[in-house]
DNA sequence: AATTTTATTGCTTTATAAGCAAATTAGTCT
DNA sequence: AGACTAATTTGCTTATAAAGCAATAAAATT
């Protein structure tokens, strides 16, 4: 490997003709800048400079460290600036995994925020099933993650969490809107449209069915929440979901949410999660922060 | 400036994925490649790997940092077989300065043999008067120079010197060709053609002409060696040049030079000069070699 | 030829990296 | 969940590389 600093010192010298010069700018003993030199032709084997004569003048190898030396600095320069870049965060790429109940337009403008004001900042987002939301925070594939009853996992840590209980969403012409609270078992006979089998709010729903003895008999179930969303919103049925799913029109008053008697039901939580021990970059730090001040707003704003 | 150890270290862990076996690949103590890994990280003011792992993960930073290093490798190979092509001589390019008298087909003979040997090095030969062909010398447009008769310079040093005497060239069914030794008196009536005035060996043979007293007519003047050569093989007349001019002549029988009674024209020599202190290239070095074994068996060959 | 400026060399001091051992931490395996 | 294993980090010492200083040598300038 080639001493640095004995190519840097190479360079000054010929550059300002003179090793004493040289030893100027460098703010070192003019003996070191000789001895530098002496110790790089030694090491290459090859006279780099003309010895024997006062102002410096490079042999042909001498000119090939030269030239070789300043392309090193160019590209250490441009090394730098994207180290730079990456601290101040100029640049660089986050990765968020978060459930499909959290995509909503207000989310949307809480991002649109952040990405204006980090403008070269790439926020990848992905949406999957919470297990696989998990793997992929777990696995360092996502920075963040924003998950819904997530299970116990010792490798993943929560760094927020906010109660999201799962709630019986209504049109507000509904003839139960007006209720403050319902029974599982007065739900039985509405028209239910919830999510299909493997989503995590069907099998907390399921968990909430066995506890209360109580089943429910869904009219249509969907891998879309939207769907789901327009279900209720046309008057067409009833659905349980967490609160933030139908923000829009609770907020618009077009739709209720009433919280029901299922202890399982009214547990359930957000998590912003990150994997054990891991440390965000500062980009993705700050995007958590986000996120969290997000989560936060958003519930106090439902449930004042 | 970034130090080399320390990026190569990191380089080193992040391919073998563990500072362990980057400390056993690199032979040196694993807390060695930790604290210098440690220490860029200060230096950038950046993480480079994620901490509190067992395998290394580099973060974006690192990544660059890893790229950094491994684009900064290559380019120190190129530079070091660019250094080993100049040790060995496998390129490169000498200048070689001589005066017009030395072209000819035993030089070009010689230049192609060491040419082939080292067929990626550049001969330069550039032909001017001696006057020019000493500052090409002592500005170090040069490596070499081969010169007749040199005025002295004290920043030119000889590297060697052949005796190569002006000789009055005939010939050889010309009526002098029998004479072993010529008064400059008795050339007066002949049909003389001489190089320019401005070359070098006429102005030594006005110096001749005035030590004795004597003024040659020359019936031609020209700037072509050639011309004279071809002057004198035609019969036309005769000429006063250094045997070597004519050295295809001379060994075919065809030409013959005969010696005058002139001190100074029998002084006169050859020199293969440098710089005063100038530390050649190798290959100049090889080439001014082949060029002093190349005068000296020359002139053996003409002068037995 | 004398003077000034520059480069080199010998020796000492200082700064940087290496080494070793102990402590800590993360991942793995019952 | 706890014990074990394999890795990293930290404190301290030793070795190595570079810097500094002073004296000497060499080259350009006057």
């Amino acid at each position: 490997m080639i001493s640095d600093i004995r190519l840097r010192y190479l360079y000054e010298s010929a550059k300002l003709e003179t090793m004493r010069a040289a030893s100027d700018a460098l703010d070192v003993a003019t003996s070191s800048v000789s001895r530098q030199i002496a110790e790089l032709e030694k090491e290459l084997g090859i006279a780099l400079i003309e010895r024997g004569r006062r102002r410096i003048r490079l042999t042909e190898a001498g000119e090939a460290a030269f030239l070789y030396y300043r392309d090193k600095i160019s590209h250490e320069e441009a090394f730098l600036s994207r180290i730079d870049e990456l601290k101040n965060m100029r640049s660089g790429d986050i990765y968020l995994a978060m459930g499909a109940a959290f995509i909503s337009s207000q989310f949307s403008e809480m991002l649109r925020e952040f990405m204006e004001k980090y403008p070269n900042i790439h926020v990848h987002i992905l949406t999957d099933t919470t297990a696989a939301l998990l793997r992929r925070v777990r696995e360092d594939e996502a920075h963040v993650g924003v998950v819904f009853a997530m299970p116990k996992d010792p490798k993943i840590r929560a760094r927020m969490t906010v109660a999201q209980p799962l709630k019986v969403v209504i049109n507000g012409r509904h003839r139960l809107a007006r209720k403050s609270r319902l029974g599982l078992a007065e739900l039985t006979n509405e028209n239910i449209g919830l999510p299909e089998e493997g989503f995590r709010i069907r099998q907390i729903i399921h968990q909430a069915e066995q506890e209360q003895d109580v089943f429910l008999k869904a009219a249509m179930t969907t891998n879309s929440l939207d769907l789901l969303v327009d279900f209720v919103s046309s008057g067409r049925g009833i659905s349980i979901l967490p609160e933030l799913v139908v923000q829009r029109g609770l907020l618009s008053g077009e739709l209720r949410a009433v919280a029901t008697d299922s202890p399982i039901l009214n547990a359930t939580e957000t998590y912003l999660i990150t994997r054990l021990g891991r440390q965000l970059p500062i980009a993705a730090h700050r995007l958590s922060l986000s996120i969290a001040a997000y989560l936060k707003n958003a519930m106090q704003a439902l449930s004042p």
